[in-house]
DNA sequence: TGGCTGACTTTCG
DNA sequence: ACGAAAGCCAGCC
């Protein structure tokens, strides 16, 4: 995907992630060839939450915790979000996060 | 124009 | 093994 803008790419692989799975800030930030740069990622999730509609609740740190949820409009949400795609999350954590783990370098033909 | 920031990741001490 | 610090890069003052 050729997009001109950072954020759009992201938007676009984070809507391609299939419903029950998850990725990490990083593997989508090697995906788009900023490699080292997965704060941006978050960061564009940041700048995401209102203006698209774009899952962000399936982008989480490469541990699998919802680092994120804070930032949404209820913490809980994130969890819900998660919990309602049959991700079961644990004290803020994706269990089975190896299974559940989602990577756009694997899984997407670039 | 220049510098600060960030929902991360890796590495050094 | 645990804690702290740097590296990364695009948007926003």
């Amino acid at each position: 995907m050729m997009k001109t803008n950072f954020f759009e790419m992201v938007y676009e692989v984070v809507k391609l992630i299939p419903k029950g799975r998850a990725t990490s800030y990083g593997a989508i930030a090697n995906y788009l060839g900023t490699g080292r740069s997965a704060r941006m990622v978050g960061w564009a999730m940041n700048a995401a939450h209102n203006l698209y509609d774009v899952p962000a609740h399936r982008v989480v740190n490469r541990n699998g915790q919802l680092s994120g949820k804070n930032h949404f409009e209820n913490p809980r949400r994130m969890e819900e979000l998660l919990e309602s795609e049959g991700i079961h999350v644990s004290n803020d954590q994706i269990e089975n996060f190896d299974k559940v783990f989602w990577d756009p370098n694997l899984e997407l033909a670039i």
